[in-house]
DNA sequence: CCAACATATTGATGTGTATCAATATCAAGG
DNA sequence: CCTTGATATTGATACACATCAATATGTTGG
């Protein structure tokens, strides 16, 4: 109920600040530390590298718990992060679901630091 | 007494792994994530951003303390959590403390993101 | 409709962390 | 030496978070 696409729109104070902060503002910095959460975490940098790493392009919830030796509501859990954070993209067919990487999200990610 | 070049060095298994796990390892893992945690601070990106845009590359403690609206105690804290991270470099001349970003730093960490 | 299975949600718990007040360290000036 | 001023460290507190057990939801097959 609640998704919060960090990383899609951002697009209020990129331009023509007409009395521009000097640097980062807080709101925008906020955003974007909520990214950089999604991936301050061991576990879910492994799950986002073997999405990544799947010849397929995604993944399901069964083919992560076990290379992470977690239990499954906390993969659940790290995976809802990361969809939330813009990084994962999910798509439910029949029981199973599967994630897979939003195309560009961790170039865009990487932009961010160029940005700073 | 406890500074740990997260950025740095990481020569140790990055090459040739010799049966090399499918992705990303725990221990690899672990280290990134420590990059990543030193960015998921609003205030600590903030901080980063004001030492890029100072014309002079570094900034005091002094200069630090006021925009962010926060205790010199907080931004010292968290000016340390940035230099043990390995993405700012400290040098005290006199009584004043100078940051300055570590040339290449904010980039290899962008590499993390496509490496994964 | 019911049983079985995959995933998500909830509640509880321990650990980490951001912040501040108080204090310590340490350099410069008198 | 002592005082002043800048930065760092410590202790305490409130809040966020990672994890699991238990349970709910929802889908497939009989």
């Amino acid at each position: 109920m609640n998704s919060l696409p960090v990383l899609d729109p951002a697009p209020d104070d990129t331009c023509c600040a007409p009395a521009g902060p000097p640097a980062l503002g807080a709101e925008e910095a906020k955003q974007k530390a909520l990214v950089f959460k999604a991936l301050a975490d061991p576990n879910r940098l492994r799950l986002l590298s073997i999405v990544k790493a799947d010849p397929s392009g995604e993944s399901c919830v069964c083919d992560l718990t076990e290379p992470l030796d977690l239990g499954q509501p906390t993969v659940s859990h790290h995976l809802k992060i990361l969809v939330d954070a813009g990084l994962l993209h999910r798509e439910k067919r029949g029981t199973w679901a599967y994630y897979s990487l939003v195309p560009g999200a961790l170039e865009q990610t990487a932009g961010l630091l160029a940005a700073l």
